[in-house]
DNA sequence: GTCGCATGACACCTTACATC
DNA sequence: GATGTAAGGTGTCATGCGAC
């Protein structure tokens, strides 16, 4: 990799800077990524997201105030974090002077980051001074972090999302000198807890606490750049684009090498992985009795911690049960797995007595379910000391929430069974975690965001991917399906704006959501709307000014002089003369026509209904054919439109039923009849007819969509418009 | 009138934190 | 450690709207 690389924006050539890959810092952070056995090429891989992600932010060796923010999009549980520490040793090398990085909104969360933020940074403290705003209160204030500067320290400041937090830390920033020292703001989990979730609030207070915190902090440093970085960006993407939060620049963080996540478990081969349970058995929540999927799971973790122990893979084995978010559903789900666990301890302790047949049995019945997915495994028998090994050593089951934090004791054991609700959501890493039992699900609509996190079982376990299992419901195994092809449908719209050079806030907001049972996020931060087109679009509205008349008849003058061979005239009867174009690309008239007319600001047709139709057929990876017709070309037409430019009359003309008249008429909606899989584009050529003054022809647009494509399009959503 | 859907009000859960 | 408060998230229900 070249030590100094000269960086040229996608989207904004003038912001031209030069980046140095090889500093003091990025090496710092290198050598740990060695150190801890990155491959090499997950390290240039994380580098060179580092240098994408710098080359965007505002050129911290320019005098002037600019701030910027920016979206970095990784998946879940695919290291999103060595990402952005990479980033600010990045940031330090070229002249960023101090990070702050809001580090999720859970203590838990928080201690994580620090520790690994720490571990990354093995760095002189003269030269980097690491502060959180739990441990170092009295170090955090204008005087002290002056002091740092001045000797000429970096400072990375990681604060919990809460509102005190981010107060503290904003408050350096009212001294001058520090509100004009280059920073990197890191949101981790940024569409979480930093978003407005006030938005809709029919309150007097429009802003949630901790948005006004964060946009405090935003405006109180002068030059900085603010990056979101999350796995599950809908939110962010779905806010309005004049928000301070909303992304002017965009990264996608592609997992590395033996990431397994949506596509592998929830994609082609998701009957392999997720084992659903049915719907007939006793629920977890009864007084009494354990439902049979609860002792498949707990074999199958056994059994997969044995197979990893035969093949010589003693790492960290978990098994996570998420039932609820309730914590008295978690106690009542500890006391039946701990009296199973206990119960298996005891017979596998005494292996030779009969009453270890009936845990055997559990066992091989597991053994057998991997032997039919496919799993290579040597005999039960073979296996069988490493699986009552696995048992003997258990450790108790962790609750994980408010009241008990496992964390610590986990560190004591290799195999572990945890609990729990919110607090093993997202952001925590559980290690090793091979088999998850989870039955959590609202009881109505859930949101693809809130959901997509709870999938704590992916991450790199290609290792050993063949033994990982997912018991859940159908409906949460469904939900995981639709958020997989919802997820590539995202990843691919904004890669293809990447390599169009797309600014990211006019990247088309159409998202694939094919469940009814799921919307995309939370509604009180962002809403959506069906892509809903109707076959016919009538314009009902013009800019009424012979100017703009001109111009847009330009238009459609040069795409019918272009194609001149190409020109069919259509005679129906006497006064029925239509000329049709036909097959153009969708894609050449959008750039060519319809980005280009002139629109009135109110009415139903605009730019913006072509942008999203076009957003949704590159969904599709459609080009839909095309025709534009001409009706009534020659005669044209004269309608009832008033001085704003509203249409008052129909647009289009109705059929002249009778068969026997010279001027029998199909009527204007059967035109597209013979050729009903194509786009029509009708264009009427109208004057006012009721106004004085306005001698001139305007042209209007019907649009008609096939059914095969209204109907296509559907499964799409994008922005709300409330 | 029925159905599906969006919306808002409200209650409850979970978490963090301040106070005693 | 117990208690109360603030904040964010989830779930349920009533209501209203438009399509049929």
């Amino acid at each position: 990799m070249s030590d100094v690389i000269k960086v040229i924006p996608k989207t904004d050539n003038k912001n031209v800077w030069t980046i140095k890959s090889d500093g003091y810092y990025s090496n710092c952070v290198k050598n740990v990524m060695e150190e801890e056995d990155y491959p090499d090429e997950s390290i240039n891989s994380i580098i060179q997201n580092a240098i994408e992600t710098l080359s965007q932010c505002p050129d911290p060796n320019i005098n002037d105030e600019s701030s910027k923010t920016g979206i970095v999009i990784g998946k879940v549980q695919s290291g999103k974090t060595s990402n952005f520490i990479s980033l600010i040793g990045l940031a330090f090398d070229n002249g960023y002077q101090i990070a702050v990085v809001l580090g999720g909104n859970k203590n838990n969360l928080l201690e994580q980051n620090v520790t690994r933020i720490k571990n990354s940074f093995r760095v002189d403290a003269m030269k980097l001074v690491i502060l959180d705003t739990n441990k170092n209160d009295d170090v955090i204030n204008a005087n002290t972090i002056s002091e740092f500067i001045k000797q000429n320290r970096k400072i990375i400041i990681i604060g919990l999302k809460h509102q005190k937090h981010i107060d503290k830390m904003s408050d350096i920033f009212n001294n001058y000198k520090l509100s004009i020292a280059p920073t990197i703001i890191i949101d981790d989990e940024g569409d979480q807890a930093t978003l407005n979730t006030k938005k809709y609030s029919k309150d007097k207070k429009k802003m949630s606490t901790i948005y006004e915190s964060v946009l405090k902090l935003k405006t109180r440093i002068k030059k900085h750049c603010f990056i979101s970085v999350t796995a599950t960006p809908q939110a962010n993407i779905l806010i309005d684009t004049l928000d301070l939060l909303s992304p002017d620049f965009g990264v996608l963080v592609d997992p590395g090498i033996g990431y397994c996540g949506l596509s592998e478990f929830h994609g082609d081969n998701q009957d392999k992985y997720v084992k659903v349970i049915p719907e007939d058995e006793i629920s977890l929540f009864d007084s009494c009795g354990i439902p049979i999927s609860v002792y498949e799971a707990l074999a199958s973790f056994f059994v997969s911690n044995g197979v990893r122990k035969y093949r010589g893979d003693f790492g960290n084995h978990a098994l996570l049960f998420h039932p609820s978010q309730r914590k008295v559903d978690h106690a009542s789900v500890v006391e039946k797995l701990q009296s199973v666990v206990d119960s298996w301890k005891n017979k596998a302790d005494c292996y030779e007595d009969i009453a270890y047949q009936s845990l055997k049995r559990h066992l091989v019945s597991a053994y057998d379910k991997y032997k039919n997915d496919g799993v290579n495994l040597p005999s039960f028998v073979d296996l069988e000391e490493f699986i009552l090994d696995s048992i003997k050593f258990c450790s108790k089951i962790h609750l994980t929430n408010s009241d008990t934090d496992a964390s610590k004791n986990s560190e004591l054991y290799k195999t572990n069974i945890f609990v729990g609700g919110n607090m093993v959501e997202r952001g925590l890493t559980i290690k090793g975690l091979a088999i998850t039992y989870i039955i959590r699900r609202a009881k109505t609509t859930s949101n693809v965001d809130n959901t997509e996190q709870r999938a704590r079982w992916f991450g790199y376990k290609e290792a050993y991917i063949d033994i990982c299992r997912v018991y859940t419901t159908q409906q949460i195994k469904d939900d995981f399906h639709h958020i997989f092809e919802h997820d590539e449908a995202l990843w691919d719209t904004i890669k293809k704006a990447e390599q169009q050079g797309t600014p990211f806030k006019e990247i088309g907001r159409v998202f694939k959501n094919n469940s009814r049972l799921l919307r995309l996020t939370r509604s009180n931060v962002a809403r959506t709307q069906k892509l809903d087109f109707d076959q016919f679009k009538s314009q009902n509205s013009v800019i009424l000014d012979e100017k703009v008349a001109i111009e847009n008849n330009r238009l459609l003058e040069k795409i019918k002089n272009d194609n001149k061979e190409k020109l069919i005239n259509i005679r129906y009867s006497r006064t029925q003369n239509h000329l049709l174009l036909p097959n153009l690309k969708f894609s050449i008239i959008k750039k060519d026509l319809f980005n280009l007319y002139k629109y009135p600001t109110t009415g139903n047709l605009n730019k913006g209904f072509f942008d999203l139709l076009e957003a949704g057929f590159q969904h599709l990876k459609k080009d839909p054919i095309t025709d534009i017709l001409w009706v009534r070309y020659e005669t044209k037409e004269e309608r009832n439109i008033d001085e704003s430019g509203r249409m008052l009359s129909t647009l289009m003309q109705g059929h002249n039923p009778n068969v026997n008249s010279p001027d029998f008429y199909i009527g204007d909606r059967k035109l597209p009849d013979e050729r009903a899989d194509n786009i029509q584009v009708q264009v009427h050529l109208v004057k006012p007819n009721k106004i004085v003054g306005y001698d001139f022809y305007l042209p209007f647009f019907v649009i008609y969509l096939p059914s095969k494509l209204t109907e296509a399009l559907s499964s799409f959503v994008t922005k709300g418009e409330k």
